[in-house]
Order: structure tokens, then sequence, then C-alpha cells
DNA sequence: TTCCTCAGTTAACAAATGATTAAAAAGGGG
DNA sequence: CCCCTTTTTAATCATTTGTTAACTGAGGAA
């Protein structure tokens, strides 16, 4: 699933630069040559992310990311604006309309692959790589093995994905109904019970003697995992 | 509340600029000059964005970043790369280990206080927005914890819900009926001593000796929580 | 001021709720 | 059909909850 990324620039020789290059590194790619069209088409189409000329027809580049931020639904939408002028005072102005970064034509495409790859990074969590690390627990999602303190323990499917579920939000403390919904499945029906019985086997499988247990119970709540 | 930042640099007199000008800026600075000992530091803590040199004694940069990214628990921490290289390929390298920006030395101040503002804007709100605090009182909802005077306060799920309740609108004074209804539940029904027994525990739970209490009572009105 | 009354505080306890655990039953590949 | 995993069940264990009743103290009346 490659990232989308909209291009808000009315330069039609920098559209087709921009495009054949995004094109190549694998995304997905729209545009618009005028402001007002680029706000509608990115409300509509909801990119992962959006190049933006400072200076556009109709509704500057300022206006739309005024306009974007704003709302709460595409305020994630990382921006990156790009403008001819190189000048210190445009940059800081560029990061108080909330642009996320910023770029000065000419640019090098691949400072700008960089930066882009950068952005959709942050903003894509779940996209995250096949290691997962937690303190002294080590997950591969490729291998599907489980490590902690660099012992190699041995999980059950469920276990797996319970530790791979709970390892995405550390700390963040899920009810049985959800842990239900995200490792089992939103329209698979088991006891709510069966919950606490594969926190246990996991448990049982992760814990070190004497030491905190890591995954924590929080009455009429659910579990979280913890450090 | 303000935003912790790390520097990790050994150059004493950029450090002592940098500290100067974040500081005004109103974060909290902290730094190291080693590599290893800021790797210890960062995840002791855990800042909430880090300014790293790119060539470090001890641990490279790179080194360090690519440590944090791995992490869960650290990977969310943004990391700013400061160099004097100004080279194509650096950069590059600089976004592949993880790195969220990337600063040429010298650098103008405001620029870089520009690209930190956008990196704490881009993280923060994850976090944020689930976390209420009250004077010394701190509560989270993810992770159903509470804090008084950043020590941890364990509650029972009612006492938890009170004063979830109680924080929303500090100051305001709730009869027994209120109370009933919005901790409790409309349909429900208990004493309305009841309440009284429960105001009693979450008194004694978060209550410090020889300090104001925290819980009013307003004779034949009801309770309310105070500064 | 003193005393009385009423509202709030407190401790103790029994009941209920929720979590843990072990063991049996049920599936589901190989 | 056998082995391994998952799910259910039910007994047990732990914590929380609501109730009761005695106690305390504030504030008004005399």
């Amino acid at each position: 699933m490659s990232a989308h990324v909209f291009i808000a620039e009315d330069e039609a020789s920098i559209v087709s630069l921009l495009k054949y290059n995004l094109e190549k590194e694998g995304y997905k790619v729209s545009h618009s040559e005028n402001g007002e069209d680029a706000l509608k088409q990115i409300k509509s189409k909801q990119p992962d992310l959006i190049l933006m000329d400072w200076m556009l027809p109709e509704l500057s580049g300022v206006e739309i990311c005024k306009n974007l931020k704003k709302d709460n639904k595409f305020n994630d939408i990382p921006i990156i604006m790009l403008t001819a002028k190189g000048e210190e005072e445009d940059k800081i102005k560029a990061f108080d309309t909330g642009a996320d970064d910023y770029v000065t034509k000419p640019f090098s495409q691949k400072e700008l692959n960089a930066r882009i790859k950068s952005l959709l990074r942050r903003s894509k969590p779940q996209s995250s790589s096949d290691i997962v690390e937690f303190t002294d627990l080590k997950i591969d999602r490729i291998t599907k093995r489980v490590y902690r303190k660099d012992k190699e323990i041995t999980l059950g499917p469920t276990e797996f994905k319970l530790l791979d579920f709970f390892i995405k939000n550390p700390k963040r403390v899920y009810s049985r109904e959800q842990l239900l919904n995200n490792v089992w499945g939103e329209d698979i029906y088991v006891e709510s019970r069966t919950v606490d019985v594969h926190i246990r086997r996991l448990r049982q499988a992760i814990n070190i003697q004497n030491t905190k247990p890591l995954i924590r119970t929080v009455r009429s709540a659910g579990y979280s995992l913890e450090s």
C-alpha cells in the first residue's frame, strides 16, 4: 500500500518533474494547478502528504495550509512548502502557518525524497518496522520470534498476536473488548474470559522470576504492557 | 508545561549558544557532551526532542539515532541532526537513520526554532489530549494512572471515575445527586451516603500530609475539587 | 457562651464483582 | 486419528463496593 502524495503547484514543468520522480519512488501522485481546486481535492482525496507551492493562483499556499491545519480531519496531513524564495523570513512564516517542512527551489530531488520519507514515517506509525523493541522485549514479525533480554521465548500464535498488539501502544490500557476486536478480529465471537486465559499464558511465557511483571491488570478496565 | 529539549553536542560554544536560545524560548534544556552518556540520559529523562551532533565522542550521533528508533519507547522522540558538512549524501544518510530533520552548521537560530516548533507540534497531540492536569494532579485516561506531584497514586475504579469527573470542572460544587448520576450512572440506585464514603477514600488517596485538602465539603450542597 | 441538632466523617463488615487459575472440552491441521 | 492450540467452564482468590451505625463537629437558637 503506497502513500498518496498531492502536489499543489502551477508551473507545469515542476509538476511533471515531481510527478515523474515521485511515481518512480512508488507513490501515488495527484495534483492541481490552482489553489481553490487544490483545497477541494485535498479534502476529498485525503492524501498522505502535500507538496505545496508558496504562491498559487486563486488561493495561496499559505491560505490552504492555514485552512487545513484548522480542521481536525486534515491537520495531520504533513505539508511541505515549495518556494522560489530562499529568504529566512519566509521559512519562519511557512512553519508558522503550520507547514511541516520547507524546500527552496531549485531543490534536489534526493533531498526532497528524504524529507518526504521522514514525514511519512512520522505520520504513519502503523507501517512501522518488522522488528520492534520495547525495553528488553524484542519481537520479529518476519521470523515470528520473540526475545526477552536476548533470550528467545516461544509463544503460541494467539499469544504472539496479543503481544504484537500490545507492543504497538505500550502502557496503554486495552479492554477485553478492544483486545478481542484487534487481536481476534471484529466479527469473531468468543467469551471475554478467553482473553484472561491468553493473558495468563503470555505472562507465563514472558515473565522472569523476581522481576516486575510486564503485563498490568487494571481492574474493571483491562490490561496494558508496562516497562 | 514546557517541552524538554536534549542537546547531544561536544563543542561547548555551540552548546551554550543553543542552551541560551532555547531557554529564552521557554524550553527546558539538558545536554551531554559524549555519545554514550547522551544515550543513557535520553533513556532516563525521555526528552520531547533531541538536537544531536552528527559526530560525537564515544558513540556517534548516527548510532544513537538508530538505537533510539528501534525502541518503541523512544522512537517517537523527534531528532534533529546538527552537522558541519553540507553535503547532499549526508542529508540522505541522516534521514535514513531515522532523524526527523537536519540542520547544517552554521545554522540560523530562528530557523532552528521554527523546525523545533514544527516537530514538537507534530509529536505532541497524540499523547496530550487524554492527559488532564489540574494544579499538581495529573490523570492519564489512556494508561489509567493518577499522579500527585509526579508521584503515582493508586485509586479504585470508582475513585478514579470520581476524580476524573471532578477534574473536568474544578472548583464547581456537585451535589451527591449529581455525582451519583454522573459517576455511577443515571439508572443505578445507591444510597447517597455512599458518595461520602467514596469521597473519603478519594481524599485519603490523594491527600498529602500537612497540605490543604483538595476536596472541599460544602455543607448541605455537596463537594468540589479545589486548588 | 452553651447546648442541640443536623450534616458530614469514619470504621467495620458483608456482599458482590472481577481476576486468576486449572482442568476439561472442542477444534483443526498434519 | 493424534497432537497441539484454543475456548469454555467453574472453582477459588482478591479487591472493591455499598451499607450500617457510631462518632464528630459546625452553626444556629436561646
